[in-house]
RNA sequence: GCCUCGGUAGCUCAGUUGGAUAGAGCAACUGCCUUCUAAGCAGUAGGUCAUGGGUUCGAAUCCCGUCCGGGGUACCA
């Protein structure tokens, strides 16, 4: 049981002896007290006075003397206002070095049998361009949280839904036909996300002169946004391909083929994966026949023009298209499909979608439409909802070319790391791959650290020249803690200095206090980060708690330290921190180094 | 227009179910490496928490109005 828990229970306890009222433990206010106060743990008196009838202080008085009689764990108490200061005791603080020591799962909760089974989307690519910086929120978002909810004694599968069928992918494939003279990655030594998104630019490029030439010509722009031959001639490829046609079809098949080995390689990259992946061109096709029953079965209606809707007016909602007057299917559709896929593949008890807010719209329908479908989780599923990533510039435009590519922007820090580490003479004597996989290391930190630091739901600003930090609330900084640590406990191992789990110290410091304090408090910040779906709390946490260390270390030392017992304690301590941070930072697939 | 999310230091962000004097980092300035890694530590400076009301012992936090910005709004995904 928590400090917390326990004061709260014996507060309820004291008002009822004091005061014959009964509150309930969550009317207790606890709180970590201010550093500049004396004190661990604070109750706020004030929702106590109507019951006391007597001033903030005495009350507090009142309060206090109880509980440092009743509670073994509580030294002392002083009151400042309304403010019931308690000090624990130094053994309840020592305990926690106990329960986190070499314990492979602190903080942490276990799956079982009957463990809730939750599927987590993320991703989900368009199969006509390389990823960008847009998609690494959404990668490191869905992978963080799906550690998350491990770590929460959720079962998680993780799923990908490829958008891999529509006018964009066309869009590629007829300029590729059409200026491609048939360029592939290996003779063009281009990756192959890249070379398809080569492609769907140079489309845009030349359906944009083509729109100005009719223009120009005398047409109005919308007509000729319709009557160019470059969206003419994909819009032919789309009917073809849904025609099953051959060679359209294997075209298809094998730019997608090359975009899907782009994709592999930078997943990897990040360290992401998935244990599932579902493809548009298979569940579009399930998605209308769920349409057409709910359509049969009286849930959906037809238009005039053959349009098929759904309509959600009574739920303050609009009417929604389901299936395009020429039958043809919506997203709408293909997400109802793949929801019908999951749901036969496997035992869903809660879906999560990560998806960007501007679906906020799009997801409150789907849970409404699966609910009428009749899927158990319709109703209650998860829309992750995260803001947008800007640019100094304003908003990415992949056509426009105002994106920040996904690869290009990890080799870019992967280099500005070597420079660093070059600089300030570090992992000289490492082997080339030691190193090189160091950089690669704190790189992927640095940039991680960086958008899971803050709340998921809030736009974020991302500026390349400047964002890429290694020093303070960052990545790297958090990595060199743990370093720092890990030298240490190697000098200690060298010096044949076993660490032993008993503890004999007369008094700690006040730093050595916080570290515990924080320590503590780990098993709570994981409970939090699950409930709220927010990797930002595991961040901040981390960031708090090396920042701590680092002035631990810097006032005490550690096997300079005399007294047995004393480094003893010491070295439990650095070495519960060491693996707490790499727990924390594990939850955001952040990896820690041996030495930087 | 309607719906929705946001506005905290020059910049990027924290800020617990409403609690004590609103916190970090970056940038600027000042100190600290013959001592376990200076990617560190300590310090100075920087605030009308967009704005006006309300609720209460107490509001950055809850409610209402206003201003500014993002997103959505029936056959793009």
């Amino acid at each position: 049981m928590s400090i917390e828990t326990i004061i709260q229970k014996a507060t309820v306890e004291a008002v009822k002896t004091l005061y014959a009222a009964e509150v309930s433990e969550k009317q207790v206010q606890v709180q970590n007290t201010r550093k500049d106060f004396e004190g661990d743990i604070t109750i706020v008196v004030f929702p106590f006075l109507r019951l006391s009838k007597k001033s903030p202080e005495l009350t507090a008085e009142d309060l206090g003397q109880y509980l440092t009689e009743k509670v073994e764990l509580i030294d002392s108490f002083n009151v400042i206002k309304g403010f019931l200061n308690l000090v624990v005791s130094k053994d309840y603080w020592l305990g926690i070095l106990t329960e986190s020591f070499g314990n492979e799962n602190y903080g942490f909760q276990q799956t079982g049998e009957d463990s809730e089974l939750v599927m987590v989307e993320y991703s989900s690519p368009n199969t006509n361009k390389p990823l960008h910086l847009g998609h690494i929120r959404n990668n490191l978002l869905g992978h963080s949280i799906s550690e998350i909810l491990k770590a929460n004694g959720k079962k998680v599968i993780k799923t990908n839904i490829v958008n891999d069928r529509g006018i964009h992918i066309c869009k590629s494939m007829y300029a590729w036909k059409q200026w491609g003279n048939g360029e592939t990655p290996e003779s063009s030594g281009m990756k192959g996300d890249h070379l398809v998104g080569k492609y769907y630019v140079e489309f845009d490029k030349h359906y944009k002169a083509e729109i100005a030439e009719l223009v120009e010509g005398g047409m109005e722009k919308e007509e000729a946004e319709n009557q160019a031959p470059s969206i003419i001639a994909a819009r032919e490829l789309l009917r073809k391909w849904e025609a099953k046609d051959e060679e359209t079809v294997e075209l298809w098949k094998t730019m997608n083929g090359w975009v899907y080995k782009g994709f592999d390689v930078t997943y990897k990259t990040l360290g992401v994966g998935f244990d599932k992946i579902y493809y548009e061109s298979d569940t579009y096709l399930v998605g209308r026949d769920e349409v057409l029953r709910g359509l049969d079965e009286g849930m959906f209606f037809r238009k005039e023009d053959n349009s098929v809707w759904a309509d959600l007016t009574g739920e303050g909602l609009d009417q929604k298209i389901l299936l395009r007057s020429d039958g043809t299917s919506v997203y709408m559709t293909q997400d109802i499909g793949t929801a019908k896929m999951r749901f036969n593949d496997y035992p869903i008890d809660k879906m999560v979608y990560v998806v960007g807010n501007e679906q906020n719209y799009h997801f409150q329908v789907l849970a409404k439409l699966l609910d009428k479908l009749g899927f158990k989780w319709g109703n209650d599923l998860y829309h992750f909802s995260y803001g947008m990533v800007e640019l100094p510039s304003g908003k990415m435009k992949s056509r426009e070319g105002t994106v920040v590519d996904a690869d290009d922007l990890v080799e870019g820090m992967v280099q500005v790391a070597r420079d660093m580490s070059a600089e300030l003479g570090k992992l000289d004597n490492l082997s080339e791959e030691e190193s090189e996989n160091t950089f690669r290391m704190i790189a992927l930190a640095a940039l991680k650290y960086f958008i899971l630091k803050v709340d998921p739901r809030k736009n974020m600003m991302f500026n390349p020249e400047e964002s890429i930090d290694f020093n303070g609330n960052t990545g790297p900084f958090v990595q060199y803690t743990y370093a720092r640590i890990k030298s240490v406990l190697r000098k200690s191992a060298e010096k044949n200095i076993t660490i032993s789990d008993s503890i004999g110290v007369e008094s700690i410091s006040v730093k050595e206090k916080e570290l515990l304090k924080r320590i503590s408090l780990f098993p709570s910040v994981v409970t939090e980060a699950g409930d709220n779906y927010s990797p930002a709390v595991i961040a901040n946490y981390c960031y708090e708690l090396v920042k701590e260390f680092n002035q631990f270390y810097h006032d005490h030392s550690i096997l300079g330290e005399t007294d047995e017992n004393i480094r003893n304690f010491r070295l439990l301590l650095a070495s519960s921190v060491s693996s707490v941070i790499q727990k924390g930072m594990g939850l955001l697939g952040i990896e820690m180094p041996e030495r930087m």
